[in-house]
DNA sequence: TAGATTGTTAATCGATTAACAATC
DNA sequence: TAGATTGTTAATCGATTAACAATC
């Protein structure tokens, strides 16, 4: 994965929302300026993993100083779009889709949730968090009409590779997918998985053989 | 992560759960043996890391022949602890915590829920896939007797810190955290931390970088 | 200026891939 | 037996950590 034509590793990637989720910590507590080996204590990674991973994008600090936090903070943002203010629609209301569209958090982070969309007649019509559940029928001319950038995926297994292949055609940028299958598409889109029994397994995992790292 | 006392790298168990569930689609085709290279290619993954990872928990396959589909799952399913029937109870009733008590993917997989609890009392006594909302306050006490292994915590970050540690103290081996904010436990025990919201922010660099991977 | 701390290069460590002898 | 494919060792690749010169 790139970011100004230089190569980024999955790993360093993956770590970015959690430096976002720290320094938005730091902002709260009013702290200014935070050094990589202050930053490295509070998050239990090493300082140089930290200036290693900030510099793929740049030098964000200062010698002698540190790193200012909330420019730091504004950054990361800014590398992971959350200042485009992408817009999302969710497909499937049962409860998963229920849960997400009333988890608040994502607003914040600068998604909206546009619409809500399900095939079963006995769900649409209903209300969720204020979005009228409409018929998925009517998906593909929605996200062409309102630009959607990202559908969130909450339908069963067996509808998912359909429907993601329809929205991939009116161009959707990207899936947020919790259904137990992983998309094969056609298109270049980008896909996150979400696979909670995945990860329910991985802690099974650790009771099971005992958690010592 | 131990093994038979071996090193096991965290990556190699983090693809367990993916290996659990390709050999289940192959046993549902009735597929009966498999060779790494085969598999690989349904995969995605080197043959040569497919070996390498089954040898990590010992010799699952037979030269010139292959992998037993059955056996090989069944046996990981063993190392991942669910045939253990591990049982579970959700704390914080919200939308999350009614997703998940409705996501009947879980029991498949050999976990068993066993209660509810919150502390909302508008929420306590409300009726949740047949289990009755218990206040909060009797959880330890149910923890105890009942000899619950894992928790759920879908309850807001502002009393997850101190639901945790209580639930630590009562013998809780594993939590399955949702919550944003990082457990910090004096006792030693299995974290598994779900950040919704850092997915959603992985999938938004994909988005803004573009996914060239 | 002196002290602190970054940005970056070099060294180390660990995971992935390749290769092949063992063996079913 | 011949062919196939594993289990495992060795080679490669990439990520993490250490070190330090640059510089605020």
């Amino acid at each position: 994965m790139n970011y100004n034509g230089k190569r980024v590793p999955a790993v360093v990637i993956k770590r970015l929302p959690r430096y976002y989720r720290y320094l938005g910590e730091l902002l709260k507590q009013d702290i200014q300026r935070i050094s990589s080996n202050a930053l490295s204590e509070k998050m239990k990674v090493t300082a140089s993993q930290i200036r290693q991973d900030f510099n793929y994008f740049g030098g964000f600090g200062q010698q002698g100083y540190g790193y200012n936090v909330a420019y730091l903070h504004n950054e990361i943002g800014e590398i992971l779009g959350l200042k485009e203010g992408y817009t999302t629609i969710i497909v499937g209301a049962g409860y998963l889709g229920h849960a997400l569209a009333n988890h608040n958090a994502f607003e914040k982070r600068g998604f909206r949730l546009s619409a809500i969309f399900d095939n079963d007649t006995q769900k649409i019509g209903s209300i969720i968090n204020g979005h009228r559940v409409q018929d998925t029928a009517l998906m593909e001319e929605y996200v062409r009409e309102h630009n959607i950038d990202i559908a969130i995926l909450t339908l069963p297994r067996s509808a998912v590779e359909e429907t993601a292949e329809r929205l991939a055609e009116c161009g959707i940028k990207g899936f947020w997918n919790y259904s137990y299958a992983e998309l094969k598409l056609k298109h270049k889109v980008a896909v996150e998985n979400v696979h909670l029994s995945d990860s329910l397994m991985t802690l099974s995992y650790k009771i099971k053989q005992g958690n010592d790292e």
